[in-house]
DNA sequence: TGCATATATGCATTTCTACACATATAATAT
DNA sequence: ATATTATATGTGTAGAAATGCATATATGCA
Protein backbone atom coordinates (compact mmCIF):
# COMPACT_ATOMS: atom_id res chain seq x y z
CA UNK A 1 0.00 0.00 0.00
CA UNK A 2 2.56 2.23 0.85
CA UNK A 3 5.68 2.47 -1.16
CA UNK A 4 7.64 4.95 0.05
CA UNK A 5 8.06 8.05 2.62
CA UNK A 6 5.92 10.17 0.75
CA UNK A 7 3.20 7.43 -0.34
CA UNK A 8 3.15 7.06 3.38
CA UNK A 9 2.37 10.77 4.51
CA UNK A 10 -0.41 11.06 1.85
CA UNK A 11 -1.57 8.20 3.39
CA UNK A 12 -1.45 9.21 7.31
CA UNK A 13 -3.05 12.52 5.99
CA UNK A 14 -6.22 10.74 4.25
CA UNK A 15 -6.50 8.60 6.83
CA UNK A 16 -6.07 11.09 9.49
CA UNK A 17 -8.86 13.41 7.66
CA UNK A 18 -11.07 10.24 7.50
CA UNK A 19 -11.54 9.77 11.17
CA UNK A 20 -11.37 13.52 11.42
CA UNK A 21 -14.33 13.51 9.26
CA UNK A 22 -16.16 10.68 11.28
CA UNK A 23 -15.93 12.56 14.97
CA UNK A 24 -16.83 15.73 13.06
CA UNK A 25 -19.74 14.44 11.91
CA UNK A 26 -20.76 13.38 15.61
CA UNK A 27 -20.31 16.49 16.39
CA UNK A 28 -23.85 17.94 15.93
CA UNK A 29 -27.08 17.64 18.09
CA UNK A 30 -28.95 16.08 15.58
CA UNK A 31 -26.49 13.98 13.92
CA UNK A 32 -25.75 12.45 17.11
CA UNK A 33 -29.12 11.59 17.90
CA UNK A 34 -29.38 10.16 14.31
CA UNK A 35 -26.34 7.69 15.04
CA UNK A 36 -28.28 6.87 18.83
CA UNK A 37 -31.03 6.43 17.43
CA UNK A 38 -29.96 3.82 15.08
CA UNK A 39 -27.98 2.42 17.71
CA UNK A 40 -31.10 1.66 20.15
CA UNK A 41 -33.43 0.42 17.11
CA UNK A 42 -30.47 -2.19 16.20
CA UNK A 43 -32.21 -1.63 12.52
CA UNK A 44 -32.52 0.30 9.10
CA UNK A 45 -35.10 3.44 9.86
CA UNK A 46 -36.98 5.23 6.91
CA UNK A 47 -36.24 9.13 6.49
CA UNK A 48 -39.80 9.42 7.58
CA UNK A 49 -39.41 7.68 10.88
CA UNK A 50 -36.22 10.18 11.41
CA UNK A 51 -38.52 13.19 10.96
CA UNK A 52 -41.26 12.01 13.27
CA UNK A 53 -38.80 10.47 15.98
CA UNK A 54 -36.29 13.46 16.36
CA UNK A 55 -39.14 16.49 15.47
CA UNK A 56 -36.75 18.09 13.12
CA UNK A 57 -37.47 19.55 9.86
CA UNK A 58 -37.40 16.78 6.86
CA UNK A 59 -35.35 19.09 4.72
CA UNK A 60 -32.59 18.98 7.61
CA UNK A 61 -32.93 15.16 8.42
CA UNK A 62 -32.06 14.32 4.77
CA UNK A 63 -29.32 16.79 4.62
CA UNK A 64 -27.64 15.65 8.05
CA UNK A 65 -28.43 11.90 6.72
CA UNK A 66 -25.96 13.18 3.66
CA UNK A 67 -23.55 14.22 5.98
CA UNK A 68 -23.11 10.75 8.37
CA UNK A 69 -23.24 8.86 4.87
CA UNK A 70 -20.67 10.57 3.48
CA UNK A 71 -18.39 10.70 6.49
CA UNK A 72 -18.94 6.64 6.29
CA UNK A 73 -21.33 6.12 8.97
CA UNK A 74 -24.48 5.36 7.06
CA UNK A 75 -25.83 2.83 4.25
CA UNK A 76 -28.77 4.04 2.23
CA UNK A 77 -31.35 1.69 0.72
CA UNK A 78 -33.74 2.88 -1.88
CA UNK A 79 -37.32 1.26 -2.19
CA UNK A 80 -39.95 2.67 -4.22
CA UNK A 81 -40.44 6.13 -2.91
CA UNK A 82 -39.07 5.13 0.60
CA UNK A 83 -35.42 5.47 1.76
CA UNK A 84 -33.64 3.35 4.53
CA UNK A 85 -30.39 4.04 6.30
CA UNK A 86 -28.84 2.00 8.35
CA UNK A 87 -25.19 2.14 10.51
CA UNK A 88 -22.29 1.30 8.10
CA UNK A 89 -20.03 -1.03 9.74
CA UNK A 90 -17.49 -1.18 7.07
CA UNK A 91 -14.14 -1.02 7.52
CA UNK A 92 -12.79 -2.99 10.62
CA UNK A 93 -13.23 -2.49 14.94
CA UNK A 94 -13.28 1.24 14.64
CA UNK A 95 -16.57 1.79 13.59
CA UNK A 96 -17.93 -1.01 16.07
CA UNK A 97 -16.95 0.21 18.65
CA UNK A 98 -17.70 3.74 17.84
CA UNK A 99 -21.21 3.06 17.42
CA UNK A 100 -21.06 0.75 20.63
CA UNK A 101 -20.30 3.85 22.61
CA UNK A 102 -22.74 5.93 20.75
CA UNK A 103 -25.12 3.92 22.18
CA UNK A 104 -24.16 4.40 26.08
CA UNK A 105 -24.58 7.71 25.93
CA UNK A 106 -27.73 8.02 28.27
CA UNK A 107 -29.50 10.77 27.02
CA UNK A 108 -33.34 11.68 27.34
CA UNK A 109 -35.33 9.01 25.79
CA UNK A 110 -37.71 11.16 24.21
CA UNK A 111 -36.65 10.11 20.99
CA UNK A 112 -36.58 6.52 21.53
CA UNK A 113 -40.00 6.44 22.94
CA UNK A 114 -41.34 8.58 19.03
CA UNK A 115 -39.68 5.92 17.20
CA UNK A 116 -41.35 3.05 18.95
CA UNK A 117 -44.56 4.58 18.87
CA UNK A 118 -43.52 5.80 14.76
CA UNK A 119 -42.58 2.00 14.44
CA UNK A 120 -45.75 1.12 15.63
CA UNK A 121 -47.06 1.73 12.58
CA UNK A 122 -45.00 -0.31 9.95
CA UNK A 123 -46.70 -3.18 8.09
CA UNK A 124 -45.02 -6.56 7.49
CA UNK A 125 -41.89 -4.61 8.85
CA UNK A 126 -41.81 -1.93 6.31
CA UNK A 127 -42.67 1.67 6.75
CA UNK A 128 -45.91 2.05 4.54
CA UNK A 129 -46.67 6.44 6.11
CA UNK A 130 -44.99 9.50 5.30
CA UNK A 131 -44.29 12.08 8.10
CA UNK A 132 -46.99 12.38 10.28
CA UNK A 133 -46.18 15.15 12.05
CA UNK A 134 -46.96 18.09 9.17
CA UNK A 135 -45.60 20.85 10.49
CA UNK A 136 -41.94 19.03 10.00
CA UNK A 137 -42.10 19.00 6.53
CA UNK A 138 -41.23 21.87 6.52
CA UNK A 139 -40.62 25.15 9.49
CA UNK A 140 -43.40 27.62 8.12
CA UNK A 141 -45.44 26.10 6.08
CA UNK A 142 -47.21 23.63 8.25
CA UNK A 143 -47.16 21.16 5.67
CA UNK A 144 -48.52 23.02 2.92
CA UNK A 145 -47.82 21.82 -0.37
CA UNK A 146 -46.81 23.79 -2.89
CA UNK A 147 -49.04 23.36 -6.09
CA UNK A 148 -46.79 23.32 -9.56
CA UNK A 149 -49.53 24.50 -12.04
CA UNK A 150 -49.74 28.74 -11.22
CA UNK A 151 -51.22 31.45 -12.85
CA UNK B 1 -31.40 15.62 39.84
CA UNK B 2 -34.69 15.48 37.45
CA UNK B 3 -37.49 16.69 39.61
CA UNK B 4 -39.38 16.61 36.83
CA UNK B 5 -40.44 16.58 32.89
CA UNK B 6 -39.17 20.00 32.13
CA UNK B 7 -35.99 19.24 34.16
CA UNK B 8 -35.69 16.19 32.39
CA UNK B 9 -35.59 17.76 28.93
CA UNK B 10 -33.11 20.36 30.32
CA UNK B 11 -30.80 17.64 31.98
CA UNK B 12 -31.17 15.72 28.33
CA UNK B 13 -30.23 18.91 26.66
CA UNK B 14 -27.38 19.52 28.78
CA UNK B 15 -26.22 16.09 28.57
CA UNK B 16 -26.58 16.13 24.77
CA UNK B 17 -24.76 19.04 24.36
CA UNK B 18 -21.84 17.98 26.43
CA UNK B 19 -21.41 14.63 24.10
CA UNK B 20 -21.75 17.11 21.31
CA UNK B 21 -19.16 19.28 22.47
CA UNK B 22 -16.60 16.10 22.87
CA UNK B 23 -16.99 14.88 19.20
CA UNK B 24 -16.77 18.27 18.01
CA UNK B 25 -13.80 18.80 19.53
CA UNK B 26 -12.17 16.09 17.67
CA UNK B 27 -13.55 16.73 14.68
CA UNK B 28 -10.06 18.52 13.63
CA UNK B 29 -6.93 17.28 13.06
CA UNK B 30 -5.13 18.84 15.01
CA UNK B 31 -7.29 18.27 18.24
CA UNK B 32 -7.30 14.77 17.43
CA UNK B 33 -3.65 14.62 16.96
CA UNK B 34 -3.45 15.80 20.38
CA UNK B 35 -5.09 13.98 21.92
CA UNK B 36 -4.00 10.66 19.85
CA UNK B 37 -0.44 11.73 20.92
CA UNK B 38 -1.71 11.47 24.15
CA UNK B 39 -3.18 8.22 24.14
CA UNK B 40 0.15 6.80 23.19
CA UNK B 41 2.50 8.91 25.60
CA UNK B 42 0.87 7.11 28.61
CA UNK B 43 1.41 10.25 30.73
CA UNK B 44 0.92 14.17 30.97
CA UNK B 45 3.04 16.47 28.05
CA UNK B 46 4.05 19.94 28.36
CA UNK B 47 2.92 22.31 25.68
CA UNK B 48 5.94 23.00 24.14
CA UNK B 49 6.08 19.03 23.35
CA UNK B 50 3.48 18.95 21.58
CA UNK B 51 4.02 22.02 19.46
CA UNK B 52 8.00 20.53 18.64
CA UNK B 53 5.53 16.96 18.11
CA UNK B 54 2.97 17.76 16.15
CA UNK B 55 4.98 21.30 13.97
CA UNK B 56 2.00 23.36 14.52
CA UNK B 57 2.45 26.83 15.82
CA UNK B 58 2.57 27.38 19.29
CA UNK B 59 -0.52 29.74 19.44
CA UNK B 60 -2.58 26.66 17.48
CA UNK B 61 -1.67 24.29 19.99
CA UNK B 62 -2.42 26.96 22.77
CA UNK B 63 -6.09 27.50 21.29
CA UNK B 64 -6.67 23.84 20.92
CA UNK B 65 -5.62 22.93 24.21
CA UNK B 66 -8.12 24.77 25.61
CA UNK B 67 -11.02 24.02 23.63
CA UNK B 68 -9.78 20.46 24.80
CA UNK B 69 -9.68 21.46 28.43
CA UNK B 70 -13.37 22.58 27.49
CA UNK B 71 -14.97 19.82 26.26
CA UNK B 72 -13.57 18.28 28.74
CA UNK B 73 -11.05 15.99 27.26
CA UNK B 74 -8.18 17.41 29.45
CA UNK B 75 -6.78 18.79 32.19
CA UNK B 76 -4.00 21.16 33.32
CA UNK B 77 -1.31 21.22 35.51
CA UNK B 78 1.04 24.30 36.03
CA UNK B 79 4.52 23.62 36.99
CA UNK B 80 6.56 27.40 37.14
CA UNK B 81 6.38 28.07 33.72
CA UNK B 82 5.51 24.94 32.43
CA UNK B 83 1.79 23.75 31.61
CA UNK B 84 1.36 19.74 31.53
CA UNK B 85 -1.75 18.29 29.93
CA UNK B 86 -3.15 15.02 30.23
CA UNK B 87 -6.38 13.10 29.36
CA UNK B 88 -9.28 14.14 31.75
CA UNK B 89 -10.78 10.34 32.28
CA UNK B 90 -13.65 11.62 35.09
CA UNK B 91 -16.94 10.72 34.83
CA UNK B 92 -17.58 7.31 34.00
CA UNK B 93 -16.88 4.92 31.71
CA UNK B 94 -17.75 7.42 28.16
CA UNK B 95 -14.19 9.05 28.27
CA UNK B 96 -12.22 5.89 29.18
CA UNK B 97 -13.74 4.11 25.76
CA UNK B 98 -12.86 7.20 23.70
CA UNK B 99 -9.71 7.58 24.82
CA UNK B 100 -9.24 3.71 23.58
CA UNK B 101 -10.95 3.86 20.41
CA UNK B 102 -8.78 6.92 19.71
CA UNK B 103 -5.70 5.31 20.41
CA UNK B 104 -6.51 2.28 18.31
CA UNK B 105 -6.59 4.62 15.21
CA UNK B 106 -3.93 3.91 12.64
CA UNK B 107 -1.88 7.04 11.48
CA UNK B 108 1.35 7.72 10.45
CA UNK B 109 3.76 7.65 13.20
CA UNK B 110 5.48 10.82 12.51
CA UNK B 111 4.24 12.32 15.13
CA UNK B 112 4.97 9.66 17.92
CA UNK B 113 8.74 9.46 16.47
CA UNK B 114 9.12 13.22 17.03
CA UNK B 115 7.45 13.19 20.68
CA UNK B 116 9.88 9.78 21.34
CA UNK B 117 12.67 12.20 20.37
CA UNK B 118 11.54 15.27 22.13
CA UNK B 119 10.89 13.39 25.92
CA UNK B 120 14.44 12.18 25.24
CA UNK B 121 15.45 15.85 26.79
CA UNK B 122 13.39 15.74 29.79
CA UNK B 123 15.82 16.20 32.67
CA UNK B 124 14.19 13.56 35.54
CA UNK B 125 10.77 12.91 33.97
CA UNK B 126 10.48 16.75 33.52
CA UNK B 127 10.34 19.09 30.79
CA UNK B 128 13.51 21.56 30.92
CA UNK B 129 13.89 23.18 27.38
CA UNK B 130 11.15 24.79 25.44
CA UNK B 131 10.02 24.93 21.93
CA UNK B 132 12.87 23.58 19.75
CA UNK B 133 11.43 23.86 16.31
CA UNK B 134 11.99 27.93 17.01
CA UNK B 135 10.03 28.20 13.67
CA UNK B 136 6.87 27.81 15.22
CA UNK B 137 6.95 30.04 17.88
CA UNK B 138 5.14 31.74 15.44
CA UNK B 139 4.09 30.92 11.73
CA UNK B 140 6.21 34.43 9.56
CA UNK B 141 8.81 35.33 12.48
CA UNK B 142 10.75 31.98 12.36
CA UNK B 143 10.99 32.61 16.06
CA UNK B 144 11.77 36.27 16.46
CA UNK B 145 11.66 37.54 19.92
CA UNK B 146 9.65 41.20 19.44
CA UNK B 147 11.17 43.63 22.31
CA UNK B 148 8.67 45.54 24.77
CA UNK B 149 10.97 48.45 25.07
CA UNK B 150 10.26 51.05 21.77
CA UNK B 151 11.46 54.26 20.49
C1' DT C 1 14.86 45.40 39.04
C1' DG C 2 14.88 44.10 34.48
C1' DC C 3 15.30 40.67 30.98
C1' DA C 4 14.27 36.15 29.13
C1' DT C 5 11.13 32.51 28.33
C1' DA C 6 6.73 29.53 28.36
C1' DT C 7 2.19 30.06 27.40
C1' DA C 8 -2.13 32.52 26.39
C1' DT C 9 -5.09 35.70 23.89
C1' DG C 10 -7.10 40.10 21.39
C1' DC C 11 -8.08 41.11 16.77
C1' DA C 12 -8.95 40.79 11.84
C1' DT C 13 -9.79 37.81 8.06
C1' DT C 14 -11.36 34.04 5.75
C1' DT C 15 -13.68 29.74 5.50
C1' DC C 16 -17.08 26.60 7.11
C1' DT C 17 -21.61 25.27 9.00
C1' DA C 18 -26.42 25.01 10.05
C1' DC C 19 -30.74 26.60 8.99
C1' DA C 20 -34.85 28.07 6.52
C1' DC C 21 -37.32 28.91 2.38
C1' DA C 22 -38.66 27.31 -1.88
C1' DT C 23 -38.57 24.01 -5.19
C1' DA C 24 -36.72 19.91 -7.74
C1' DT C 25 -36.65 14.86 -8.45
C1' DA C 26 -38.47 10.41 -8.55
C1' DA C 27 -41.71 7.03 -7.68
C1' DT C 28 -46.72 5.84 -6.75
C1' DA C 29 -51.60 6.16 -7.03
C1' DT C 30 -55.86 7.62 -9.14
C1' DA D 1 -51.57 11.24 -17.96
C1' DT D 2 -51.80 13.84 -13.88
C1' DA D 3 -51.80 14.59 -9.21
C1' DT D 4 -49.74 13.02 -4.99
C1' DT D 5 -46.15 11.86 -1.99
C1' DA D 6 -41.27 10.75 -0.14
C1' DT D 7 -37.03 12.61 -0.34
C1' DA D 8 -33.32 15.70 -1.93
C1' DT D 9 -31.20 20.10 -2.99
C1' DG D 10 -30.22 25.21 -4.81
C1' DT D 11 -29.72 29.50 -2.55
C1' DG D 12 -29.19 33.12 0.79
C1' DT D 13 -27.80 34.26 5.38
C1' DA D 14 -26.20 34.44 9.97
C1' DG D 15 -23.22 32.65 13.23
C1' DA D 16 -19.30 29.65 14.30
C1' DA D 17 -14.70 28.23 13.74
C1' DA D 18 -9.78 28.13 12.13
C1' DT D 19 -5.82 30.80 11.22
C1' DG D 20 -2.08 34.24 11.47
C1' DC D 21 -0.16 38.31 13.40
C1' DA D 22 1.04 40.79 17.20
C1' DT D 23 1.22 41.18 21.86
C1' DA D 24 -0.11 40.19 26.73
C1' DT D 25 0.64 37.51 30.98
C1' DA D 26 3.30 35.17 34.19
C1' DT D 27 7.14 32.97 36.06
C1' DG D 28 12.13 32.40 36.63
C1' DC D 29 16.74 34.11 36.55
C1' DA D 30 20.75 37.33 36.50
Amino acid sequence: MCRNAYMQLLWGEFVMKAYTEVFKALGDPTRLRIIHLLTLAGKELCVCEFVDSLEEPQYNISRHLKELRQAGLLTERKEGRWVYYSLNKDGGNFKDSLFKLVRSISVDKEDAKRLKERLGIRVKGECVLGIQKSYLLSKKGGGVRVKKTMS
